[in-house]
DNA sequence: CTATACAGTACCAATTTAGTACTTTTAATG
DNA sequence: CATTAAAAGTACTAAATTGGTACTGTATAG
């Protein structure tokens, strides 16, 4: 459904919170509270983004949670690397080699090759600050994007009727980033 | 999973196939047989393409489909549009209004719309016409698409053994189109 | 040595997707 | 006008994926 995984979502509202105090150790519990998540939830986001090298862990009392990298240095590409399983690509045909029977004589395949490229990259040009600050010169504001109307729904919370707080928050406000993007 | 459903990729796939022979009426059994894929699944297909005009057809014997436009003005985005019932969004937040009790305070909500406006792009500027023949000139190719590595693995059959034949099919090779697009 | 917090594994439940079956309507053809 | 070919509609079933939970283990602070 050309849809990213809840799970994924979630971690974006879980860096994005963390980016906001950074340098700080945060639990899990701490960020499922903050964001209105379940504690499990949040705990197998974060593991997976420890495996990842996203996040690095203190483990024992008073341990936590902080970001490995500066928060500009976090894409939307990263994140969904980390916690999609399947290889990044639009079809399962485009995501891996050797899949398609057809593939040899396939004459479509390649053009979702092409297409599976700009989408990464638009995915790419965005990182964890620029979800976080909200006023900045934004990259795909600048002659990337022609906004025309795209629909919007619900985002991280689901189904848990506890989520539907996460009142506090970290990141949300549209600011895409500066440096690596001339799609 | 960032995947468009197989459903869709089979509507690529039958258009594709049709834009090959175009004006000609193509049965659900003829295309299924070409295409390898089950005749149940290739008239499901079609049915909710006709729903959303992108084929038309002819009841009856020698009944079928045709394109109800040229190639060249089908998008690719307009077949993830009739295909896939959510509407189009990368996260459930973004995806329409409404649905996230944080949406008036959340800051990210916004970085998405702009992510989905550049994929949505991405997606539009890409014809069936271009899926058909080969060389062309390729709008992605020329300054929109970096060319970083993007994986790959199979396309529209998936789990019937039958599907695995496919010589046939229509359209694949590289060539996005030249017409609206400056990303 | 106890409390806290991460790590790993495994599992279950709910949703979504894919695919099939069956019935009805429409049109061509002899 | 009967027969046949093909699409339309409806409904259902089965499979795969996802989301979420529970439980057990390990490390560290105090
Ligand atoms: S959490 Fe940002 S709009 Fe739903
Ligand atoms: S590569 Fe699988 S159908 Fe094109």
């Amino acid at each position: 459904m050309l849809r990213i995984s809840k799970l994924t979502d979630y971690g974006t509202l879980i860096l994005a919170h963390m980016a906001g105090l950074p340098g700080r150790l945060h639990s899990a519990a701490e960020l499922a509270e903050a964001l209105g998540l379940g504690l499990p939830t949040v705990s197998k986001v974060l593991k997976t983004l420890g495996r990842h090298a996203l996040v690095s862990s203190q483990r024992g009392a008073h341990g936590g949670y902080v970001l490995t990298r500066a928060a500009e240095q976090i894409t939307v590409a990263d994140i969904i690397d980390a916690l999609e399983d399947q290889p990044f690509g639009l079809t399962e045909c485009s995501a891996s080699a050797g899949v398609c029977s057809m593939e040899s004589d396939c004459r479509i395949r390649d053009n979702w090759l092409r297409i599976n490229t700009v989408v990464r990259q638009a995915l790419q040009s965005v990182t964890v600050a620029d979800m976080v600050h909200p006023d900045a010169p934004s990259p795909l504001a600048r002659g990337l994007v022609s906004n025309e109307p795209a629909s919007h729904r619900m985002h991280g919370p689901a189904r848990l009727g506890s989520r539907a707080a996460a009142t506090s928050l970290a990141a949300c406000i549209p600011t895409p980033r500066a440096d690596d993007q001339e799609i």
